[in-house]
DNA sequence: CGTTCAACCTGGGCGC
DNA sequence: TGCGCCCAGGTTGAAC
C-alpha cells in the first residue's frame, strides 16, 4: 500500500458534532424569521414532505436550546406566541460526511467581509446556516415522540461522553465482532466514528482486530478512560480537519486536534511511540490504522 | 447473531 | 493535459 497515499476525510463525529453545538450558542433564544432551504438537497426528509413545507413550518420558533445526540444535533423549537398551544419540536441535524453548521460571525475591527457567491456559503449577520457539500446529511423536524424514536435509547446507545465505564463494558463484552467494529456500532455507543475509533484503541493499546469476548476487565477500564479522555481532548481542540474540504467548527475555522492523532491515516510512518510502521488493514470496509507494536491481542 | 454489500454523494488522487 | 476510475465514511436496509 502506497504510504504516501492520503487517507483524509475529517467528517463530524462527537468532537466535532459537540463543538457545532457549542458554536451555535449564539442562536439559542432567536427567532427563525426565514428559512431558506435548497430544492433537490437534504435527501430523507422522512418527516417532512418537502423543503419547502420544512421552510414554512421552521418560520417564526424560537430556538429554545440545543442537545446533542451522538453524532446528531436537535434544536429545541417553541411555536411562536400565537401558536402556544402547539407542542415543542425539534429540528434533528445529521451532518452525516460534510454537513456543516455555521453562524454568521459579528463584523468587528479585523474582519474584512467579502460578501461572495460560489462554492463555499456566504455568511452574513444573524443567519445559521448548514452547508453540505455532499447533501448525504439530514433534517428532519420531529415532535418529542418522534425524537425519541431517532434518538433515543432505542435507536441509540448511551452517548460516549456520558457512558460509565460499567454500562459501556457490559453493552459491549459479550460481542463476537472485533472491537474497532464493534465501538462503531451507534446502538451500542453513540458518538464514536472510525478517526476516533483508531486514535482510543492505540492509546488503550488494543489490537483492533480482538474480539470483544476476548478483552479482560481492565483493558474495558482502560479502553473506556482514554475513550473519554481522547473525545474531551478532541472537544478542546475543536475536532479534527483533514483537508480544507471538510469539517469546520461554527465560525468556518479548522478543528487543531489533527496534529494529536497518532495513528489515523498515518499508515507508512513510523509509531511516534516505537517506531513500528503504522499499518492499514480493512474491517467492515472501513480502513483501521494501528500499531501492530503498541496495540496487543 | 453477525457479516457483507449496495446506495446515497462529491472532489481529490492516481493510472493510463 | 485529461478522461475516468477509485476511494474516503455515517447511516440504512437487504441479503445471506
Amino acid at each position: 500500500m502506497c504510504p504516501t497515499r492520503r487517507w483524509e476525510s475529517g467528517v463530524p463525529e462527537l468532537p466535532e458534532v459537540e463543538t457545532m453545538r457549542r458554536g451555535i450558542a449564539s442562536a439559542v433564544g432567536m427567532r427563525i424569521d426565514q428559512a431558506v432551504l435548497p430544492q433537490g438537497r437534504l435527501r430523507p426528509l422522512s418527516t417532512t414532505p418537502s423543503p419547502g413545507l420544512l421552510a414554512k413550518q421552521l418560520r417564526g420558533c424560537v430556538i429554545e436550546g440545543t442537545e446533542r445526540y451522538g453524532k446528531r444535533i436537535a434544536l429545541r423549537l417553541s411555536m411562536s406566541a400565537g401558536d402556544r398551544q402547539k407542542e415543542d419540536r425539534w429540528l434533528v441535524i445529521e451532518p452525516r460526511m460534510t454537513g456543516l453548521l455555521l453562524v454568521s460571525v459579528p463584523p468587528t475591527q479585523e474582519h474584512v467581509r467579502l460578501r461572495l457567491s460560489g462554492p463555499t456559503p456566504a455568511i452574513t449577520s444573524h443567519e445559521l446556516l448548514f452547508w453540505d457539500r455532499r447533501g448525504l446529511g439530514t433534517l428532519r423536524l420531529v415532535n418529542a415522540k418522534g425524537l425519541e424514536e431517532i434518538c433515543g435509547e432505542a435507536r441509540l446507545g448511551p452517548d460516549a461522553l456520558m457512558i460509565s465505564c460499567e454500562c459501556f463494558r457490559e453493552r459491549l463484552c459479550g460481542s463476537a465482532r472485533a472491537v474497532k467494529v464493534a465501538l462503531l456500532d451507534q446502538h451500542a455507543v453513540a458518538g464514536i466514528g472510525n478517526l476516533y475509533a483508531a486514535e482510543m484503541l492505540f492509546l488503550a493499546g488494543i489490537d483492533p482486530r480482538v474480539r470483544c469476548q476476548q478483552i479482560s476487565r481492565p483493558r474495558w477500564k482502560r479502553l473506556h478512560e482514554v475513550m473519554q479522555a481522547v473525545l474531551h481532548e478532541a472537544i478542546e481542540l475543536e475536532g479534527s480537519t483533514l483537508s480544507d474540504a471538510t469539517y469546520r467548527t461554527a465560525l468556518n475555522e479548522p478543528g487543531r486536534y489533527q496534529a494529536r492523532h497518532r495513528v489515523y491515516a498515518r499508515n507508512g510512518q513510523p509509531c511516534q511511540q516505537c517506531g513500528t510502521v503504522v499499518r492499514r488493514i480493512v474491517q467492515a470496509q472501513r480502513s483501521t490504522f494501528f500499531c501492530p507494536k503498541c496495540q496487543r491481542r
